[in-house]
RNA sequence: GCGCGGUUAGCUCAGCGGUAGAGCGCCUCUCUUACACAGAGGAUGCCACAGGUUCAAAUCCUGUACCGCGCACCA
């Protein structure tokens, strides 16, 4: 290219394509990208210059949707700004295909459901097109297994596709899935490890319990929903004489009710306490006892206790020691209950059990309906039903308010360790800052340990057995765990250690451990399964704690919360050491896009429609936690930057390899024109801001400035120097060229974690062999040091660019074209603006079109002042 | 009830002590040999409200209102 030094226009030398066509380019170079392991960590390379990201893992629920896209995209920009900077990478994508949302899929997509007593049928096919609940087929607990196995593969081959389409820089080969092998091993040996260490424990407890999915489910994963009641008012006789009026928005518990409070310093009850209620309907006696957390406010000072109607039954009948009177099933109906023995007391067991008889079998709702009747018809309803709004807790994945049953359930002990998990929570850097405050107030608004048991199928088992007793239950005291070489076990299938098959259930024998758990224990642990916690403690070594966790706000109770529990207990470590959280993507109503709408835009779409870096640009624009509103116009600017850099970079080259390139490799020291080392300098100070924001995770703040810079660098630098650039003296274009090139290699690596395709493409065009840096994704991040340039005076850029728009204005209100020849050009300024115009002038007037003849610059102005232009155009 | 964000141009947002900013949209013009998938120019704000600190406040402090979110309560 060198040789040629004819003077032919730029576009007639160029090979460069006209057009850039991202649909073509972008697939292509994911695939180069993947030929030449561009991601790939090194083992080799030590911990100090490692940078170790611990990616959540997605659900494994059907579909990606933009809100995806718009977090891992962010957390792809963080990484590659710090794989510029020389560190080794280590960035893992993991599968969350365990656990509850894969099951669900299952069940609907092929119209089946779990029943643990059917049979195994080899080769079973699903029939299908089922729509009705009640038709689904009842398949064997491995048969279900066998299609949630098979459905994940099928969505995380879409998954894989859709991430490399835009662009992640995911070392492909570090991939693990939650119900992999791999992680079940490193699941149970957590819970062995969290066993042997005193941290777990089970118990028959009351738990949150889920009707629907007949579940126990954590804290963690119910939230408040604000439901629509009525406060009943009723009569409870007290033994020995008279009576007082209850107010209760559930009173199908009162069969249930065990106890009566008030406030130990409420006048009106005062008299009562020790003596003994007796309920309506069940004629049940109980105690009328003090507490304080009964409100002489709220209803009509005096409440029943219930088990359970929510946390604080739970508390008081713990204390007190209470009798429990569990009466909603697992199903969410009222079970059976007698009243003629037992922990159920009546006075007159006939009367109760005949009233309970007709609620039998009644779900809670239907069952409160029916005890409003029936007290109405006793007599003991005190006036109306008074709506009420009350707050519920649900299951956050279900229909149907959660209930407390008492069930035998392991649980991780939190609540003892709650001033050691926030000191491990303010050890790490929180981005922004503020989010520690959600982790603080969820660690101390903690009420429950974490109940890690769920009734469920599709996910890891306890490894545990337990020894039969005569009637060849469970013997809970005394758990069979497996032993650490054995794992993933799996209790249904597998026999404890000097067992055989043939014991199990059998008096004498052993009973598996028929529960599965929380998906959040698995997930607690993606730092340590990618360092490989359980089978390789020298990489184990090396790549934990992690540098990064990115995630999203709703989860700093769930994930980020049960993850730092885990590090602490396991390795007595912080699990990273920055947590990024990321927004959400909200539709322009401001409800959040992911849990309706989302799914009516597929990214696939908008990436055929706008290009892989459009939408990463859109991501880019985004602060972290910021929520953002979902906006196609903004995937339209990133599209327009990204054929901005692709046409910018063509022109520029062509000044490159223009005549100026005959004087050899272009350096530093030929920047001597006052205008380039004006520019320069610009770039440096971008250079060095943007350094500082993209370590403070500040990305966003640094897109927008590094993007204003670069429509600077086309729209004024650029339209200066070109004439000088191509047509200038030797030595005068040799400056130009030399900036030119810089400039161009600083933006393309500015903007490479944003626009990862256009500015590899624009990189291989010259760069790439220029610098010897194959990719400009492992190029060097910008340093205003690579230039040791002596600096210029910034006055020269800005009175240029100034003057240049004074004369763009005149021309556009005179309705004419920008190259429109200008005749007279009169400046009128201070001193030191003309000096420093004067230095530049000759580039100005080519920009200009301006006659030299024309041209005066008067110091009859104010430096404080902007100048006076007085401008005179051509004739038409 | 407690806490955390937010309230800036029609829209989406940046700025967070020193003369109000960007993009989109809108209006006018221009095919100039990198780009019409473009460029140039222009209009548009009691920076939520009320007090205070300061030479100077969109920016700091104190309240208020509204929006979003989190936590708690949830008879």
């Amino acid at each position: 290219m060198e040789k040629d030094t004819s003077l032919e226009k730029p576009s007639e030398k160029a090979a460069l394509p006209a057009n850039y066509l991202p649909a073509a380019v972008e697939p292509a170079l994911c695939d180069r990208w993947e030929k030449d392991e561009l991601y790939y960590y090194d083992p080799s390379r030590p911990r100090s210059e490692t940078f170790v990201v611990d990616t959540p893992p997605p659900t494994v629920s059907g579909e990606l949707h933009i809100g995806h896209v718009f977090s891992y995209v962010q957390t792809d920009i963080i990484t590659r700004y710090q794989r510029m900077l020389g560190k080794n990478i280590f960035y893992p994508m993991g599968w969350d295909d365990n656990g509850l949302p894969t099951e669900r899929r299952v069940q609907n997509l092929f119209g089946v459901r779990c029943n643990p007593a059917s049979p195994y049928v080899q080769g079973f096919k699903p029939a299908g097109g089922k729509t009705d609940l009640r038709n689904y087929d009842h398949v064997s607990r491995r048969n279900f297994l066998e299609l949630c196995s098979l459905q994940t593969l099928e969505d995380e081959k879409k998954y894989e596709a859709l991430w490399r389409r835009l662009g992640l820089s995911v070392d492909w080969r570090q991939n693990y899935s939650t119900v992999g092998e791999y992680c079940r091993k490193t699941s149970q040996l957590s819970f062995l490890d969290l066993h042997k260490k005193g941290f777990v424990y089970s118990t028959q407890a009351p738990t949150l319990w889920d009707t629907t999915f007949s579940t126990a489910v954590a804290q963690a994963e119910s939230e408040d929903r604000e439901v629509s009641g009525f406060f009943h008012d009723i009569k409870f006789g007290v033994e020995g004489g008279g009576e007082f009026v209850i107010s209760t928005t559930r009173p199908e518990l009162l069969a249930a009710c065990v106890a009566v409070v008030a406030h130990p310093e409420d006048a009106r009850y005062k008299e009562l306490f020790g003596k003994m209620a007796v309920t309506p309907l069940f004629m049940a006696r109980v105690p009328i006892m003090p507490s304080e957390h009964a409100d002489p406010e709220k209803g009509t000072g005096i409440m029943m206790i219930c088990t359970f109607g929510d946390i604080a039954d739970v508390e008081f009948w713990r204390n007190k020691k209470l009798p429990l009177r569990q009466i909603i099933g697992r199903d969410g109906k009222l079970a059976a209950a007698d009243f003629s023995c037992g922990p159920f007391d009546s006075a007159n067991p006939e009367a109760a059990n005949a009233a309970y008889l007709q609620l039998t079998g009644l779900y809670a709702k239907q069952a409160r309906t029916k005890t409003v009747l029936l007290l109405s018809e006793a007599g003991a309803l005190a006036g109306e039903p008074k709506p009420t709004k009350q707050a519920v807790k649900f299951y956050e994945k279900g229909d149907m308010p959660l209930e407390f049953v008492a069930a035998r359930q392991w649980f991780i002990k939190v609540l003892e360790h709650k001033s050691e998990l926030l000191e491990q929570g303010r050890k790490v850097a929180w981005h922004p800052d503020y989010m520690f405050k959600r982790y603080e107030q969820w660690v101390e608004g903690l009420n429950q340990d974490w109940c890690i048991s769920r009734q469920r199928y599709f996910g890891v088992p306890f490894p545990v057995w337990y020894p039969a007793k005569e009637d060849g239950s469970a013997d809970f005291s005394k758990p069979i765990l497996a032993g650490a070489e054995r794992l993933p076990v799996d209790p249904q299938t597998d026999c404890p250690p000097g067992y055989t098959e043939a014991q199990r259930g059998q008096p004498g024998g052993f009973v598996g451990d028929p529960d599965v758990m929380d998906t959040w224990a698995t997930s607690a642990l993606t730092p340590m399964i990618s360092s490989r916690w359980a089978d390789d403690k020298a990489r184990h070594a090396t790549l934990f704690p992690a540098d990064l966790r990115p995630q999203a706000h709703e989860i700093i109770r769930t994930w980020a919360f049960c993850t730092i529990a885990k590090a602490w207990m396991h390795e007595n470590s912080i699990p990273w050491h920055n947590v990024a959280i990321s927004g959400w993507v909200v539709s322009p109503d401001k409800g959040k896009m992911s849990k309706s709408k989302g799914k009516t835009i597929s990214p696939e779409t908008l990436l055929e429609t706008y290009s892989a870096d459009a939408l990463r640009y859109w991501a880019g624009k985004a602060k972290l936690g910021q929520d953002t509103v979902y906006d196609e116009s903004v995937f339209k600017v990133g599209m327009r930057l990204a054929t901005k850099l692709f046409n910018a970079s063509k022109f520029t080259m062509m000044q490159m390899n223009g005549p100026a390139a005959a004087g050899g490799k272009l350096a530093a020291a030929d920047i001597t024109e006052p205008l380039d080392k004006a520019w320069v300098d610009r770039v440096k100070v971008l250079v060095e801001a943007s350094g500082k924001d993209f370590s403070a995770y500040n990305y966003a703040a640094m897109l927008l400035y590094t993007e204003t810079a670069f429509w600077d660098f086309c729209d004024n630098y650029l339209e200066l120097v070109k004439n000088r650039a191509y047509g200038g003296t030797p030595a005068a274009a040799r400056s130009a060229c030399a900036a030119l090139e810089w400039t161009l290699g600083v933006f393309l690596r500015l903007l490479a974690p944003f626009l990862p395709f256009i500015t590899e493409e624009v990189w291989g065009w010259s760069y790439a062999a220029a610098l010897n840096a194959p990719s400009v994704h492992k190029a060097p991040w910008p340093s205003a040091a690579e230039l040791p340039s002596p600096s210029g005076d910034p006055l020269v850029l800005e009175m240029t660019r100034k003057i240049l728009e004074a004369v763009r204005a005149h021309k556009a209100a005179g309705k004419r074209s920008v190259k429109w020849p200008v005749i007279k050009l009169a400046v009128e300024c201070g001193p030191k603006q003309a000096a420093a115009l004067k230095l530049s002038l000759a580039d100005l007037m080519a920009a200009c079109n301006a006659d030299r003849a024309g041209v005066s610059v008067a110091e009859t102005g104010a430096d404080d002042k902007d100048p006076a232009v007085t401008v005179e155009l051509g004739a038409a």
